[in-house]
DNA sequence: ACCCAGAATGAATGAATGTTCATTCTTGAT
DNA sequence: ATCAAGAATGAACATTCATTCATTCTGGGT
């Protein structure tokens, strides 16, 4: 969760390599995890298919339920990965014992929530498909909000010692991060869904205005 | 698309009746898209079945490909439906002939988003259910992306109305038409998926919050 | 050099699903 | 009362998919 994009790239170590190899239960269980995220992203998460997904690991059917009992704990354990990945990324960064100014550790979250890593569409698809799903199934709901709650914590006490810092008044830490969060989010399903409306330069603009209106002094 | 909260309601007309009745195209399509509605909800995109969707319309299996000519097609209709009722909504409220005050026609905006018709679990359910498939089916993007466009380009021009009429300055209208509709849009993704953090009271004292930020003299 | 724990395979199985279509039924016109 | 148009039905079919498991293979330990 530390690490925010080291694994999913490597899909086919040898193409012709047809000789069968023996490696430790955790690093197939995180190839059948990256093969996954690629197959969501590539076709959906409600046409993602047991072959499809070993097939793109370079593995056969069989092995999935080797490693996970089911394909329904592969795609729990597959949300499981990238929601700590994400929110994690975020966690690091606010907790920010290497970036002492406040104002700074603002930008670097922002670069972090709208920058490269995070927008690719591979990540962004993933991410929506769980959601979509989440109002009919409550275990990923489960998965979710437990650490986007600390995440929301760890972003609202960012929020207090700015609002201190910067002797803003008027100004409710909660609520302005549950705003932030929320824009944020929208802003993900723009670059999504509507990608022809919204470019991520406007993106990163609007999310920067929203933080300049609260935090004038801390966001040029 | 003006009426936004009348059809989904009438699912079982008489509940023993079995004697089949015949009725205008119309009006099965429109019993079959509602029945859709109701299974995406509560079973997830992923897991509608026909089978599922026409005994919730109390219907035989046949019909489904007699009015739609595939499953396929079906969703496609539905998605097109909401896409609708939920921008038709809100065009209407902006366009708003009958609430000539500017402030006012923002609070029925905002009521209008983040109230009782639009942010039925069951509503907000489909909706996030299709963006998790947009990444992966072109198809559902440019659905959604035609009303949209639409939607934004009304909301870019109340703002713009607001702003000549308050005398704000250095406020870009389109700027904060893209922020506005991206939080109302994060809003009701928290309201779906983490319904414990975010209440739809605290959400609409967010959406508020923004609203008065920008525009003061108009929201109090 | 040998061995074996357990990692990996993939053909086989059974359940589920989308689609078809021959048949039945309803309704309004004559 | 009769009839035709077409709306509605649901059993049957072909396909696809998740899961199983008998079998094969690998590599580290002795």
């Amino acid at each position: 969760m530390t690490d925010a994009s080291s694994a999913v790239t490597e899909a086919l170590p040898e193409a012709g390599s047809k000789r069968r190899q023996i490696r430790p239960k955790a690093e197939r269980r995180q190839q059948l995890i990256d093969a996954t995220i690629r197959c969501i992203a590539q076709h959906g998460l409600s046409a993602v298919t047991m072959q499809m997904v070993t097939r793109e690991a370079g593995l056969s059917v069989g092995i999935a339920n080797l490693h996970f009992e089911s394909k329904d704990n592969l795609l729990k354990e597959t949300l499981r990965f990238v929601a700590e990945e994400y929110h994690g990324g975020q966690i690091d960064i606010m907790e920010g014992g290497d970036i002492p100014d406040l104002g700074e550790r603002l930008d670097a979250l922002l670069d972090f929530q709208l920058g490269r890593g995070v927008t690719q569409r591979q990540k962004m698809s993933v991410w929506f498909a769980y959601d979509g799903e989440a109002g009919a199934r409550p275990v990923y709901q489960k998965i979710v909000s437990t650490v986007d709650r600390l995440a929301a914590q760890k972003l609202e006490a960012l929020f207090t010692d700015i609002i201190r810092e910067g002797d803003y008044s008027g100004v409710d830490a909660r609520e302005l991060a549950t705003g932030y969060s929320a824009l944020i989010d929208g802003l993900h399903l723009g670059l999504l869904v509507t990608p022809r409306e919204l470019s991520k330069r406007r993106a990163r603009a609007v999310a920067r205005d929203f933080l300049r209106r609260a935090f004038p002094q801390h966001i040029h």
